[in-house]
DNA sequence: TTAAGGATTGACT
DNA sequence: GTCAATCCTTAAT
């Protein structure tokens, strides 16, 4: 790759399978007015369109909601969820192709008390980001950023120097795909304590350990 | 126009 | 471990 930090938009037209790993253990900066909050990736899930993929939200073509997901690559996928959640995604593939990462969790390295105002006081340091809806409100993403590049300011994305160690696996908590095929969409840094717990019932893959 | 479900989280038993 | 909250998007009348 060209300059190890700042990744340039061609890093982001491949496959979300492809950028999904390469993006563990990169920096997403979130600047507002209150201040800039960095974020260290940990966790991801990638979802690719069109018919592939039961799982994601552009399996049947694309809609108002997704519109983003077709849009070009480097940019944010906001969407609201179970009435009260949001999510963030980063969107991949050339534009017109659906495919997109979708930021999991993460472990805040810059801007930690302004997390943690917005997240709660009493919150852990390390459960600041870990969850996907958790980690969008730690970051200060709104709906309103769908669509916005992280590229350029407010955001800014930088590549770690060195890719670390990964693990994959099935998702978990999406319906229709957890099981059924089992293909490893998820991403993950092995033994990093800011990567989401399984909860529900749903037990843990045997398959993946760290 | 109406109905069903969700890429989750936090609280409670 | 189990369950409810809450509202937007999508699919079906």
């Amino acid at each position: 790759m060209s300059a190890v930090g700042v990744p340039n938009r061609d890093f982001f037209a491949a496959s979300a399978l492809d950028v999904a790993p390469r993006l563990l253990g990169a920096r997403l900066t979130h600047e507002t007015a209150h201040g800039a909050v960095t974020l260290r990736i940990t966790e991801v899930e990638a979802y690719v369109g069109d018919g592939v993929d039961p799982g994601s939200h552009a399996f049947r073509g694309q809609t108002r909601r997704n519109a983003a997901m077709y849009g070009p690559p480097g940019h944010l996928y906001a969407y609201f969820t179970y009435g009260m959640h949001v999510c963030a995604n980063v969107v991949c593939s050339p534009a017109g192709e659906a495919s997109a990462v979708l930021l999991r969790a993460g472990e805040v390295v810059e801007g930690v008390e302004i997390a943690r105002e917005r997240r709660g006081l009493a919150v852990a340091e390390r459960d600041l980001a870990r969850g996907p809806a958790r980690l969008v409100v730690a970051l200060g993403i709104g709906l309103d950023d769908d669509g916005a590049d992280l590229l350029d300011p407010p955001f800014s994305l930088r590549l770690p120097e060195d890719q670390g160690p990964s693990a994959t696996g099935p998702r978990t908590g999406v319906s229709g795909a957890g099981g059924s095929d089992g293909f490893p969409w998820r991403f993950w840094v092995p033994g990093d304590p800011t990567v989401s717990p399984y909860r529900r019932h749903a037990r843990a893959f045997p398959d993946a350990k760290t």
